[in-house]
DNA sequence: CCGCCCACGC
DNA sequence: GACGTACGTGGGCGGA
């Protein structure tokens, strides 16, 4: 790369590119992509009318695995309808059933594949089958058997990168798939729908899916065996595909005129600290540009000489860079406050109402399974995932979740500091195994270790440098970063984390074989398995290589906290279903799980949720994994 | 339409 | 002297 500098030749101030950006070409093997329906044989068959699908499932019924895939009329799955219904048992061999638009006629044909359907010994074969299972739960249709999901087999092999079929397919069986945009037109406006495609184009599309998706299954099956990820294939993200299925199906009920009502006062407030902006400043511009922002400041107002400029060239007005010049002038408070409150008003308040299901009058998120390099999920459509918390303001957001009727509380039940117990766990530091034995406040236990005095002698200072420290540690954080943090000199800072290693000698012990482990294999791994590799482990350039060395220590904490979490859900699920509950689980928070639950039931499943999530995954060096939780009308109230 | 900047969560 | 905290999603801006 090359690095700016200035006339002097001295690096100038300006942000380095992400290292994963510096590296960009891809080792993907390179396998000619030269197969495509044209040139392959195959045979795809519609199958239309009583005795034929009834033929088809009996052939069907025979085998105990299946390959199969929905078409329907949209990709949100909580509002798509069903279009057709494809197999494949055999590569090259695929069945496609239509189905009507008539929704009366299409739940006959349907009914056909019900005994099918319930057979619990069949494993259904899939590319993100969670969206398949999510539609045909909207029938009525529940798929009784194991799933075997290709997009998940593919994430447990390889973490990062893209994996939609397309892709997969040309990678992997060298194989171009018809593109959909030849059924229904480019996206946009104007793009069709598969109710409106002809018998013959989507049957062979269609089919093509299925037909792929057992090759996939078929390529990645060894591979799962030989990368020693069945573990984590088979005990967890397996059988998570039906909980959140279950999870998104469900949905969460959202205050709408409680938010329509902040909506105005927001709108208020942001109004008023905009129109102080302009007075202070003597101009009126574009508050909410970040480019015209920082003209103003750096320019117009000479707020600093030196401003921090971004890669594009920018002033940088971040946060941090604002705080920095509050002192300066009083105009910050103001930008800050505007900055929180049209935040808060156009990502939350405003954007939840638009995206409530107009036939359950509920949000229901999509979980993104194989999307996240450390194995945790992500959330999508809304995002509930980053539902504010820090801020006063903020938090008032959280009372618009609320239970679905008034027989129903919201339950909330977090982990506590669990990626610092899988630290202890994993690292076997002696002191710090003991402090959570012992059910110490991990911070205060900490600072009393690092700052040399006894525990009852740590004042909140010394607390809120430990509890930097530790969250520096988990991920790879340096002395420069913690002074950042803290407010201390980079003296100060480097002296606080050498008495840190000091006092936890394991840790960096645990830091230390992390990075050598991921320079002899590849790859870093969670408790169970779950495997990152880091190709740039071995980099001779610094930045990248730090980089890597960053992801090798942090990625197996922040990946086992997922593992654990994840089999929390799955028992918890499976002992809802048992005891037949009515309430249900319907959000996740990386380390919080959040309940829609009957009222009737909440002592009942209150020790439940605890133990399942205790006891979901077993800590090295008998570390106790603990969880709280908390009963409300809404989801603050239950925090 | 897409990249950038910024900001929210854990 | 450089380097500079992990993982995500999304809104608004501004240029193509």
């Amino acid at each position: 790369m090359v690095v700016q500098t200035d006339l002097f030749g001295n690096a100038m101030e300006q942000p380095l590119p992400k290292p994963e950006e510096l590296e960009k070409q891809e080792e993907k093997p390179a396998m000619v992509v030269d197969k495509n329906i044209n040139n392959t044989a195959h045979q795809y068959v519609a199958v239309e009318g009583e005795a034929a699908i009834k033929e088809l499932i009996e052939k069907l019924s025979q085998q105990p695995e299946i390959s199969f895939d929905t078409e329907t009329t949209g990709i949100d799955a909580n509002n798509a309808e069903l279009v057709g219904l494809s197999f494949c048992i055999t590569p090259a061999e695929g069945y496609y059933v239509p189905l009507p638009a008539d929704i009366v006629e299409t739940n006959i044909v349907l009914n056909h594949f019900a005994e099918l359907f319930n057979d619990e010994s069949k494993i259904w074969i899939g590319q993100n089958i969670k969206y398949d299972l999510l539609v045909l739960k909207w029938y009525g249709i529940e798929l009784k058997g194991k799933v075997f999901d290709t997009m998940l087999a593919h994430y447990v092999i390889e973490s990062e990168g893209r994996r939609n079929m397309d892709m997969l397919s040309a990678q992997y069986l060298g194989y171009q798939p018809i593109a959909i945009e030849e059924l229904i037109g480019k996206k946009g406006k104007s793009q069709g729908t598969m109710r409106d495609v002809e018998l013959d184009k989507i049957k062979e599309y269609a089919a093509e899916d299925a037909d792929i998706t057992l090759q996939l299954k078929n390529v990645f099956t060894p591979q799962l065996k030989s990368k020693e990820v069945e573990k984590v294939f088979d005990e967890v993200e397996s059988p998570l595909v039906k909980v959140l299925t279950d999870m998104e199906y469900e949905g969460v009920k959202v205050d709408m005129d409680f938010l329509n009502h902040y909506s105005k006062e927001l709108e208020t407030e942001a109004k008023r600290c905009e129109e102080s902006v302009y007075s202070q400043a003597g101009v009126r511009f574009n508050l909410a540009s970040p480019k015209q922002l920082g003209e103003v400041l750096f320019e117009k107002l000479q707020l600093d000489a030196k401003g921090r400029k971004t890669k594009g060239g920018q002033y940088s007005t971040g946060e941090d860079v604002l705080l920095k010049l509050s002192h300066q002038n009083k105009i910050v408070d103001d930008i800050l406050g505007f900055r929180e409150l049209t935040k808060l008003k156009s990502t939350y308040v405003d954007a939840l109402p638009q995206i409530i299901n107009k036939r359950t009058g509920r949000v229901h998120t999509c979980y993104g399974q194989a999307i996240a390099v450390t194995g945790r999920l992500s959330s999508n459509n809304p995002n509930l995932q980053n539902i504010p918390v820090r801020t006063e303001r903020g938090r008032e957001i959280r009372k618009a979740f609320i239970p679905r009727d008034c027989d129903h509380s919201i339950i909330s039940a977090d982990y506590s500091q669990i990626e610092l117990r899988i630290v202890a766990a994993i690292s076997g530091d002696p002191a710090m195994c003991d402090a959570f034995k012992q059910n110490k406040d991990i911070h205060t236990a900490t600072a009393a270790k690092v700052f040399n005095v006894g525990e009852e002698d740590v004042t909140k200072e010394m607390r809120y440098k430990a509890k930097s420290v530790n969250f520096g540690i988990i991920y790879g954080q340096g002395a420069f970063g913690l002074a950042e943090n803290i407010g201390v000199s980079r003296t100060e800072a480097k002296e606080i984390i050498d008495n840190y290693k000091k006092q936890f000698a394991n840790i960096q012990k645990y830091m230390d074989e992390s990075i050598n482990f991921c320079r002899q294999n590849g790859y870093v791994q969670t408790l169970m398995g779950r495997k990152r590799w880091l190709k740039d482990i071995n980099s001779s350039n610094f930045t990248v290589r730090g980089y890597a060395e960053r992801n090798a220590i942090n990625s197996p904490i922040q990946g086992t906290a997922a593992d654990m979490i994840k089999l929390a859900m799955i028992k918890i699920h499976n002992e809802f279903k048992r005891q037949k509950f009515r309430s249900k689980m319907v959000m996740q928070v990386h380390d919080e799980l959040v309940f829609d639950a009957h009222k009737e039931e909440i002592e009942m499943i209150k020790p439940i949720i605890i133990n399942c999530m205790q006891t979901a995954l077993q800590l090295p060096n008998d570390v106790p994994a603990d969880a709280e939780i908390g009963v409300g009308e809404n989801w603050l109230e239950a925090h």
